[in-house]
DNA sequence: ATAGGTTCCGTACCATGGTACGGAGTCAAG
DNA sequence: CTTGACTCCGTACCATGGTACGGAACCTAT
């Protein structure tokens, strides 16, 4: 039995966030809050586990993907749930704006990698910061 | 001599953004203000140009490639100037993050790709989302 | 010449995702 | 049993990138 508990404070860094930051996912929602751990009559402190700590992650990871905190609260319910059709539906709309934005990125790196090329030389050509961009016309967000 | 002049009304739709957004670039001094042009004594109105047209338009494209408004009014500067190094810097910077990010969005996709077969199947295996995104841990922003 | 649509401009407000502050309470080591 | 670090909580503030409002001036078509 490992049942560890972290303060607060450890779950942040275990998470790689600041406390301020757990506190503000609490206030979303992302995060349970624990009653407090202590000696009756004294308020104690509240106290996390493991399982706070895979929350955690999974709310980085999530946003990792390009999910919204929103979004992320909805994963979270719906895990613990029936709705597979949602789930499903969440993820796909996510693939398809990740295709996208994958490709725009794709396209700005080989704009860049001319740009550092033409950048190089000492003297010679310009290195035409504005012309580099024209074309491929992505939009940002 | 194709001198087209386009309103503020015009050049907003040419670059697929609101009005208030090429006022608000403006203000951020990515985009000039051309003086109003009219018949001395009235106001008159300011006119833009494709000159206006490619800069709206590399401001978009910079930002799809992930730069924020601050670094691309620098590009900006760069592109009229001397200074090369820098140049090549943002542009290497850019790629940098770019790749990171390409990275964990490819790792996100795969993910997401197999979270919604699992979710697909009417019953059997569970969709377990939060358990999805576990190990491959990437940090968001 | 008048109506309706734009433009101009300042200022206010918005969403997202945090980060900071400050006082009071609590805990752990020496 | 004190001292220093950490927690708790409410509230305020921040950066980024816009979006909205509203009155006055302006422009265009009828």
């Amino acid at each position: 039995m490992t049942t560890a508990s972290y303060t607060i404070g450890w779950l942040a860094r275990a998470g790689g966030v600041g406390v301020e930051t757990i506190r503000y996912y609490q206030r979303r929602g992302l995060i349970e809050t624990p009653s407090r751990q202590g000696p009756a009559g004294s308020g104690g402190v509240r106290r996390y586990d493991e399982k706070d700590v895979r929350r955690l992650r999974f709310i980085r990871s999530a946003q990792a993907a390009g999910f919204t905190l929103e979004q992320i609260g909805e994963l979270i319910e719906l895990d613990a749930g029936k709705d597979r059709a949602r789930a499903r539906e969440l993820a796909k709309e996510r693939i398809a704006a990740l295709d996208e934005k994958i490709a725009d990125l794709d396209r700005a790196r080989s704009v860049l990698k001319k740009l550092a090329r033409d950048c190089a030389s000492q003297a010679g050509n310009p290195c035409p910061i504005l012309a580099a961009f024209e074309g491929p016309g992505s939009r940002p967000r």
